[in-house]
DNA sequence: TGTACATCAGTGAACGCGCGTTCACTGATGTAC
DNA sequence: TGTACATCAGTGAACGCGCGTTCACTGATGTAC
């Protein structure tokens, strides 16, 4: 194949190597969209990370370029960069539905912490760029995706909540109590996103401090909540 | 004075107004820099409130204009916008000196949480395009500024630590313990700041809310260093 | 006190660049007959 | 099965714009004599 026909072949819409593969009825909403909209997807988190800042730091012609289609392809999926900070943020909402699944692994109570904790660290490390646009887009930046932000941690918020209402070890703490403190260990564990993020990569030493420090901070606030009295 | 006259009057270097208000012998080093660069300054502290992005949303062309000068004239105070960042945070470290002078104008540690809470949120609001760019830049960005920042904070976290060893409160526990408590309650704070610079602006209501909570959280923690034992 | 000179914070013109967006187009795939 | 047509994800050229940065300059202020 000649360099001019391999040029040639990328023209016009490329042939869909996978549609047999795909499921038998598609609607028209939905066919065909799945390949490039996740490359340009892909491709954001991909710049994100390079650059370190944020949905303000990626320009669609980045985007495009990296995820190798031509700049104009990008408005065949997204009307503007917001559009795809939102569909980033699907991404996200499922890494922290995994993380959740992974820690209620531990149904241990004496193992909570340090489990917990371990598998934190581990998803922060291992969805940089995720975590980097959460933690940045939390504040300042579009108000939709601030907001969306929000919504996810809040939901989360909710759901350790109701995990800890379930293992019934703080019974005399109210709905909203439990709420509060859910609130808190999460607060403390984004707070320490920034400095895990920029953890000399892979240096064992480190991150084992990290996550000691880590574990004393929930000791400290269970301790806070076994000895809470209702007001 | 014509509309020309004032065109030609703003050109090369404007009269010096308050030269005689200045002190005697200035060096060569600061010699008529305060005016513009604190515009500058200033300026870009605008610009960010203004666009919400942070160091990444603003231009140097941007913040010259709203300074009032010509984009060439930045290259006179500052090598990048990273170098007028860093002196921007300068305001931000004043800032924080400040605000922790007016809470240890509290010395009762009955009073001592609400006093803070108050403090802070008061502080934070009355100076948001500060704790915009605390907020965002403390993750992604350019690293020295996120350095600096870090800086900040941690000699922030190690003063209050500092000040309750002072108070004899927690005779139990270490100095690292008293840090990290120090700690957890920046991060608590600090996390609460772009739920604050949410708010609906001034609206007492849903500021008294985000207030109550905050307490209610800073003495759990209390509550779970107060039973701390050091192990 | 005047005068000549050094300093330096300001200026506008000009540059090349990457940006987002529009436009008319192409051609592979799916579908109706 | 073959044919005509609709759909639509892709294309490259082109646009105007704001950007950071350079350059040679200007002229007020400070200083040495």
């Amino acid at each position: 194949m000649s360099r001019e026909d391999k040029k040639k072949s990328r023209r016009g819409r490329p042939p869909k190597e996978e549609a047999k593969a795909e499921e038998g009825k598609e609607t028209k909403a939905t066919r065909g969209r799945g390949d490039t909209r996740q490359h340009l997807i892909d491709a954001a988190l991909q710049r994100v990370e390079a650059d370190q800042s944020g949905m303000a730091g990626i320009s669609l012609r980045e985007v495009t370029k990296a995820a190798g289609v031509s700049p104009t392809a990008f408005y065949r999926h997204f009307s503007d960069l917001e559009e795809l900070g939102m569909a980033v943020l699907e991404e996200s909402s499922d890494m922290l539905r995994r993380m959740l699944r992974d820690v209620r692994k531990a149904p241990n109570p004496a193992e909570m912490i340090t489990k917990s904790t371990d598998i934190f660290i581990r998803y922060v490390l291992e969805n940089r760029a995720i975590w980097l646009l959460l933690s940045r887009e939390r504040v300042g930046g579009s108000a939709r995706i601030r907001a969306a932000i929000r919504n996810q941690i809040s939901s989360f918020v909710t759901e350790l909540a109701s995990d800890l209402r379930l293992m019934n070890v703080l019974p005399q703490m109210t709905q909203t109590d439990l709420q509060r403190l859910a609130n808190m260990v999460i607060s403390l564990a984004i707070n320490a996103v920034p400095d895990i993020l920029d953890l000399p990569q892979e240096q064992p030493r480190e991150i084992e401090e990290m996550k000691i420090n880590m574990d004393s901070q929930l000791e400290i606030l269970i301790l806070g909540a076994v000895n809470w009295k209702p007001s």
